[in-house]
RNA sequence: GGCGGCGUGGCCGAGUGGUUCAGGCAAGGGCCUGCAAAGCCCUGUACACCAGUUCGAUUCUGGUCGCCGCCUCCA
């Protein structure tokens, strides 16, 4: 069983299903106002992992993960672009979900939108001002975080030094009684989209809507919430709270990723100015470098994802896929039992991806080694990367053109005819065009240079 | 100020109280090759600093320095 370092307990725990075979996860999505940034790449290419290797050991796992699509963000946007709400929202949301594909990430089993949920989270507000952990301000309902035992847990602080260290926004400041309370429910300006709700026209505040959709699609004590570790305070802290609030058992174990960084080692933010967007960044990479960075490091580690680390992760790449090729037509074979072990123990040990990439390498080394063990040892690299890390390999022989196929079928001729000045210009020109030429008993082989 | 984390060989990045090693990328030498490419073999003697515990510490304890995150929107 996989043991993941729960952000409640601040310490390593099992990851016990609420069902015995059954995991419902949760992971907070994006809010759709811009074009996703490699933090966003890291979250869900982390989590992605995890999800398949989940699946992979047989578990039946429902994952969950959320669109924001009504959000100050995204009001602010659309208003920039003098275009309706919804379009934004649209538009950035299909962006993300083709950056997605790209990456290899699958599909959440359900992506609630905030919009659709509206009606439950009136519901969810009305009933914490009921049980007395609402209170009404001058633009909004607030939620009342004073009134929730235990607020602070995923901060591992309590309520007196969290306050104490609290920045306090002017404009809120009159109407919460809390620098640390959150809205709940967000009166309407002129002009902005709005819901009907009994406190007034408006829209509801970003940290509700995780919780009513959480409880609503995965139930109450669903074994695992997600997300990057900028959000376990105050988001999830406060999703906590208010489930607290409504008496309802919310996520079982709480998971945080670390946060990718520049070169200095600085957050990536919008703020300071040091965002890569995954579109650009998907324009001159193979999505797998992303992935094996990724999986190069420990989830919880800050992680640099700048142009030199992506290209060395395409040096390991190019060393798998030339690997997929060695082993393309090697006869079918059970997966090496002792590589699926060794991959098991890391992947269970905290999610060691970094020990797990490295049992993978050492399989390879050892079929290069070995030929009796090769196929064994294949099958266990490609159902490893493939299937459990989603890291596809690229074994297959390349379609050419015709063209191309021309040049390939001369330089042979040339070879055979022991022609090597021909041969070789021959070469030339298929690596001008972007081609790793290798010579093989079979003949000229080639594949794209990544 | 409070809380959390980090500092490993050219780079990235694991890990451990002690004879033998993470792993990847890059580099140098060799083998193979018509020449290459790919692959294989060999090579680096690293753990911020200062004390302490110990027969022995990179790994434990204390301190120093430096870096980062959260306490505000953020994946």
């Amino acid at each position: 069983m996989l043991t993941l370092f729960d952000t409640a307990l601040g310490r390593p725990c099992p990851l016990e299903p609420r069902d015995a075979g059954r995991l419902g996860i949760y992971l907070c999505g994006p809010t759709v106002s811009g074009e996703p940034h490699l933090g966003h790449g890291r979250v869900t290419v982390t989590w992605d992992i995890l999800r398949r290797y989940l699946a992979w050991s047989g578990l039946d796992v429902r994952f969950v993960s959320n669109v924001t699509d009504i959000e100050d963000k995204v009001i602010a946007r659309a208003a920039e672009e003098h275009r309706p709400v919804e379009e934004v929202a649209a538009r950035y949301e299909a962006l993300w979900w083709q950056v997605m594909d790209e990456l290899g990430v699958l599909r959440p089993d359900a992506t609630p939108h905030a919009t659709e949920f509206v009606g439950q989270m009136v519901a969810a507000v009305a009933e914490l001002l009921d049980r007395g952990h609402a209170y009404e301000g001058g633009d909004g309902v607030y939620f009342s975080t004073s009134s929730v035992p235990g607020y602070g847990l995923l901060a591992h602080q309590d309520l007196a030094t969290l306050r104490a260290g609290a920045r306090v926004e002017a404009s809120e400041e009159a109407a919460k009684r809390s620098p640390l309370d959150f809205v709940l429910w967000k009166l309407a300006k002129p002009g902005e989209p709005w819901w009907p709700s009994p406190w007034g026209r408006g829209r509801p505040g970003w940290h509700t809507e995780c919780v009513v959709m959480s409880l609503g699609l995965l139930g109450e004590g669903f074994d695992l919430h997600l997300g990057g570790l900028d959000l376990a305070f105050p988001h999830h802290e406060n999703e906590r709270a208010q489930a607290l609030a409504l008496g309802r058992a919310f996520a079982r174990h709480w998971a945080h990723n670390g946060l990718v960084v520049d070169e200095r080692g600085e957050k990536m933010s919008k703020s300071v100015g040091n965002i890569t967007s995954l579109p650009d960044l998907l324009r001159s990479y193979d999505p797998r470098a992303l992935r094996l960075v990724v999986l190069g490091a420990r989830y919880r580690s800050p992680m640099d994802v700048s142009p030199q680390a992506l290209a060395h992760a395409r040096g390991a790449l190019e060393n798998l896929d030339s690997f997929a090729r060695e082993t393309r037509d090697l006869p079918p074979a059970e997966p090496d039992p002792g590589t699926l072990a060794g991959f098991r123990q890391h992947m269970d040990d905290d999610f060691d991806t970094p020990g797990a990439l490295a049992v993978i390498f050492g399989a390879v080394r050892a079929a290069r080694a070995d030929r009796a063990r090769a196929p064994a040892l294949a099958a266990a690299v490609r159902t490893c990367c493939q299937d459990a890390l989603g890291l596809p390999l690229r074994g297959a022989e390349e379609a050419l053109g015709k063209e191309v196929a021309d040049l390939v079928a001369r330089r042979d001729a040339a070879r055979r005819r022991r022609d090597w000045a021909e041969a070789d210009s021959i070469r030339a020109r298929l690596v001008a065009l972007g081609y790793v030429v290798e010579d093989t008993p079979a003949g000229t082989s080639l594949h794209r240079q990544h």
